[in-house]
DNA sequence: GTTTTTATTAACTATAAAATATATTTTATC
DNA sequence: GATAAAATATATTTTATAGTTAATAAAAAC
């Protein structure tokens, strides 16, 4: 392979559910979120490697939180989708839309 | 990794492709398609070791074809998408279809 | 200041996907 | 049947992505 310095499937699904979550976005909401939403039972420091290089790709952006006011604990880094990983996402969907156009199969809207 | 037994990226265009051609999907065709697509350059033996990846995993069927009467040249192996690799296209563009309505992010319709 | 909780960080391993290089097969034409 | 053309087949290498394990950090409560 050469540096395709693209978006593996499972980056992938990581960096949408940061756009998701907003300014919600750290490890353990993160996990959640995508427990629930695709069904699939990721572990927790699979999200944080990913999140890391997702980092190094310079697809996500992130900062230390404030600690709450909670029973204790780490404070949380937050993260959000930089530009460029906002425009990876973008252009992979569309060159996938553009081949979903072409076959004839049911739209996904109607599944 | 587990076995996740799943479509890698290239693999995933590579599927589409052959579906979007319809019964005119061989190597050099799907080469072409591709190409002018999604702008990428993708070498035909890339095609080849992914269509031979795709049928290991029983995402796509194959049947030889009869010669035309060009110029010479072996037979070509015509390619469809199987049933299973409908299903995994369509589930995991379901997935994304989700995680995309949940971000704010304008519709891909609307780029 | 010790303990508990919440969370991140770092370093490493495994593996599948991607890419490449090479060989082989089939067909038509001369 | 020798040659050129069109195409497939396969074996190997590379490397990026995924996933694992273990250590560490920071905060609150006691």
């Amino acid at each position: 392979m050469k540096k395709r310095s693209f978006l593996g499937e499972f980056e992938e699904i990581v960096l949408l559910t940061v756009i998701g979550l907003g300014d919600e976005a750290y490890g353990v909401s993160i996990m959640h979120e995508i427990n629930e939403q695709t069904g699939r039972t990721v572990k927790l420091n699979q999200v944080h490697a990913t999140l890391h290089r997702l980092a190094e790709k310079g697809f996500v952006n992130s900062k230390m939180g404030s600690p709450t006011a909670e029973r204790g604990g780490r404070r949380k880094r937050m993260f959000t989708a930089s530009e460029p990983g906002i425009r990876a996402l973008q252009e992979i969907q569309l060159v996938r839309r553009r081949l979903w156009n072409r076959t004839h199969l049911k739209p996904l809207s109607e599944i």
